[in-house]
DNA sequence: TATTTGGTTGTTTTT
DNA sequence: CAACCAAATA
């Protein structure tokens, strides 16, 4: 599902381009930003302009950096060029700002103090880890969430704040989370130094910091990417500036190409204001707006067009299209998510069968949450509709397949700590947690990895013998598949190693998710068996000798994205969040739980600037559409256990109602017309749950409940005493701001809180 | 040491 | 309504 249109084989890289287009591919030195709207081919331009430099110019392939979003954006844009310029582009770089960091790494690690064979820990190996040094700084793990822990630190790298840096800036604060961030930063490092491995975040800011303290290879890399382009740089945040920054400030030959309007990744630090000061950064800037849009009908960019209006915060610009009319976008009201989902599938099955030459790949459902996966994905399996799921459970993320990786990862990097205490005792080998307590204590006396510790373990006095003799065959099993490492694929290893392990029956006995679990990872080894390193586009063609298919294979996979999985061949409908919907298109989209408080969620109505997020996160939705749009809200859903009750999005309001065709789902139309003169709030039928109102009935009894009301003394478990000084939000979202005596201001979650009442 | 149990906790989005 | 974790048990 690439952007843009297709191209035409054998024809030259300028056809077919509008005069704008055609402006942007044949720049060529000096900055340029790219304003691309929604569906203005932004893909095209940018692998024209490549093979333009090629062609034209003569730029060789391998003085060319692309950076794009995905691993699947890069690969198709490889493809592309090569169909154009009829050969691959020997030597370009192409790759997400990640993996292209991790392949400067791979090459230069030893600069930085690093093995290049390091391990790049995903989301939950370095959650585990914050958890682990927290403990051994002894601060409490239930009084500090490891996650804001750990996002705070992530927050940090991604402005290149390193972890001396942060404790100087904080180690005085008055707020005790940021101090206590800063005990944990260090530590932090220092164990993901001592086990050779980075964290996603250093991926990007340790190339920043190997740039900036090697001239030398600041020269080198300056040279040799003598022509940048990056895509979707309103997503880049502040060490990515940098990094661009680094390489491209000098020559200036700097592409980029973007749509402040598609910004909707700020939480996770991308700062629009890199797109937006762009000209400022690189001065003499020229600006390209890419206004026309290819994809959509003319009804869907009007829709688009009034939402984002709303913004403040903006380039401003307005899409136009060349298409005509088109079909009214359909509004459907249901009664629970369960209903909503019934709808979605039911309006897919009439145009599957309706249309002549549909197929389900032309439908996308997304969501807000990945939560909401659940209830459509039950529709779709009662109906029998061919369906796939982007994200949600992630394939990787699971516990089986974490487990097998494990294996991998330490074979691949025995200092991999995290990979050790994982699998030492599984499938079990009578190593209790006490016995690895020991090891691991007298592994760090000795000055030992985990692993060479587990060889001698009967040299340790405190390991009972029972565990020596499991912890000896462990690292026995390791040593022998690092060798064998060296000697075959991953595919026929990881084949010797599920056999050797017993892993399938060990999965199967496990009870009802066992064949699951069994399947998932028979799927792991059939994609270890499928591996090709030679398209692993992370490493250089003439890196890839100096590390063993496994080390590879791990790389991949720590790299890829669910989007990158999507399967465009199979005929089946796609839902996923709109986070993931992005640089995709559909014939036919539909937008579900546009309900006030879940899209947009509720907690961003405490800055303006989220709430245009979440707004421009709803435009990214209705622009994916080409023909057809389709929104639904449910009255009532389930939502963490309990019901909430909605109201529809204010964003669907901002939509001329003339574009609308509204509609009832058939469920609460036939609750409408049996009882036409009753209120709405009794259409529900005595099967189903009524209104019940939560047990916060006695608000008023409960003596220590604090009133919430500006200036109300209230008393916080861990910050103390302080006084209320704004109250936002309602029902399960009510929020407030209190001032706290000895930590500063906070804002809290009711819900969460557990404040009681001050007594003065 | 392994397994079960019950209670607590928390849902935004992802490389 | 999960998934996760600590304590209780076999």
């Amino acid at each position: 599902m690439p952007e843009g249109s297709g191209s035409h084989d054998g024809t030259s890289h300028l056809e077919g381009l509008n005069p704008e287009q055609r402006q942007a591919t044949e720049h060529f030195e000096g900055p340029i930003l790219v304003l691309a709207g929604a569906g203005s081919g932004k893909t095209r331009v940018l692998t024209a302009r490549i093979c333009h430099l090629v062609r034209e110019h003569g730029v060789a392939p391998d003085r060319i950096l692309a950076v794009t979003f995905t691993n699947k954006a890069a690969g198709e844009m490889r493809e592309r060029i090569a169909r154009f310029l009829g050969a691959a582009p020997a030597g370009m770089w192409v790759g997400t700002f990640h993996a292209v960091g991790a392949r400067l790494l791979r090459r230069h690690a030893d600069r930085l103090g690093w093995d290049r064979t390091f391990t790049i820990l995903d989301a939950d190996a370095s959650l585990r880890l914050v958890k682990k040094v927290q403990e051994s700084v002894g601060l409490d793990t239930k009084r500090w969430n490891p996650k804001a822990i750990r996002a705070e630190m992530s927050n940090a790298k991604n402005q290149l704040v390193d972890a001396g840096t942060f404790a100087r800036d904080n180690e005085g604060s008055f707020d005790i989370f940021v101090r206590s961030v800063a005990k944990v930063f260090g530590p932090y490092q220092q164990a993901l130094h001592d086990q050779n491995a980075f964290d996603f975040d250093d991926l990007l800011m340790k190339p920043v910091e190997l740039l900036e303290a090697r001239s030398e290879l600041l020269r080198r890399y300056r040279e040799r990417f003598a022509f940048i382009l990056v895509d979707e740089y309103q997503d880049t945040n502040r060490a990515q500036f940098r990094f661009l920054e680094l390489l491209a400030a000098e020559h200036g030959n700097l592409m980029v190409v973007g749509d402040d309007d598609q910004s909707i990744y700020g939480w996770r630090g991308a700062d629009i204001r890199n797109i937006l000061d762009f000209e400022k950064a690189f001065p003499g800037a020229r600006v390209v707006r890419l206004e026309r849009n290819y994809r959509s009908t003319r009804r869907i960019l009007e829709a688009a067009n009034a939402v984002i209006a709303e913004n403040v915060d903006r380039k401003g610009k307005t899409l136009r299209t060349e298409r005509t009319g088109g079909e009214s976008i359909t509004l459907v009201e249901a009664y629970d998510e369960t209903d909503e989902a019934r709808c979605v599938v039911e309006d897919i099955r009439v145009r599957y069968e309706q249309t002549p030459g549909s197929a389900y790949r032309d439908f996308a459902v997304l969501y807000r949450t990945n939560a909401q996966a659940r209830a459509l994905e039950d529709a779709f399996r009662r109906e029998g509709t061919p369906y796939q799921v982007i994200g949600s459970v992630r394939f990787y993320e699971r516990r089986e397949i974490q487990d097998v990786l494990a294996y991998l990862r330490l074979i691949s990097n025995p200092k991999d700590a995290g990979a050790f205490d994982r699998v030492v005792n599984y499938p079990r080998r009578g190593i209790g947690a006490t016995s690895q307590e020991r090891l691991t204590r007298w592994a760090a006396e000795r000055g030992l990895t985990l692993l060479e510790a587990a060889a001698r373990a009967d040299e340790a006095p405190s390991v009972p013998a029972g565990a020596t003799r499991g912890l000896r065959a462990f690292a026995d099993l390791v040593q022998r598949y690092g060798l064998r490492a060296t000697q075959v694929g991953v595919g026929e290893l990881l084949e010797e190693l599920v056999e050797e392990l017993d892993l399938v029956r060990q999965l199967t006995d496990e009870g009802p998710d066992g064949e699951d679990r069994a399947r998932n990872v028979a799927e792991l080894v059939a994609g270890a068996v499928d591996f090709d390193a030679d398209l692993v586009d992370s490493v250089s063609a003439e890196d890839v000798d100096t590390f063993t298919e496994l080390d590879l294979f791990l790389q991949q996979v720590a790299l890829v994205a669910d989007v990158d999985k999507l399967d465009p061949d199979a005929d089946a409908v796609t839902l996923m969040t709109l986070h993931n919907a992005k640089g995709l298109e559909f014939p036919v989209v539909y937008i579900t739980g546009l309900e006030d408080g879940l899209f947009p969620l509720a907690r961003a109505y405490d800055e303006p600037a989220e709430l245009e997020e979440e707004r421009r996160l709803f435009y990214v939705g209705l622009t994916r559409a080409k023909d057809k749009l389709f929104l639904s809200w449910a009255r009532q859903r389930r939502r963490a256990g309990d019901f909430t009750y909605g109201t529809l999005s204010p964003f669907v309001e901002a939509i001329p109602r003339e574009l609308r065709d509204e509609h009832l789902s058939a469920r609460l139309r036939l609750v409408a017309t049996s009882t036409p003169h009753r209120s709405r709030r009794r259409f529900h039928d005595d099967h189903e749950p009524r209104y019940e109102p939560e047990a916060d009935g006695d608000y008023g009894v409960n003596q220590d409940l604090p009133r919430y009301v500006r200036g109300e003394r209230v008393l916080h478990q861990t910050f103390g005493s302080g006084a209320v000084v704004e109250v936002t939000g309602f029902g399960r979202d009510l929020k407030v701001t209190v001032d706290f005596d000895d930590v500063g201001r906070k804002k809290l979650l009711v819900r969460y809180a557990n404040l009681e009442k001050d007594w003065p």
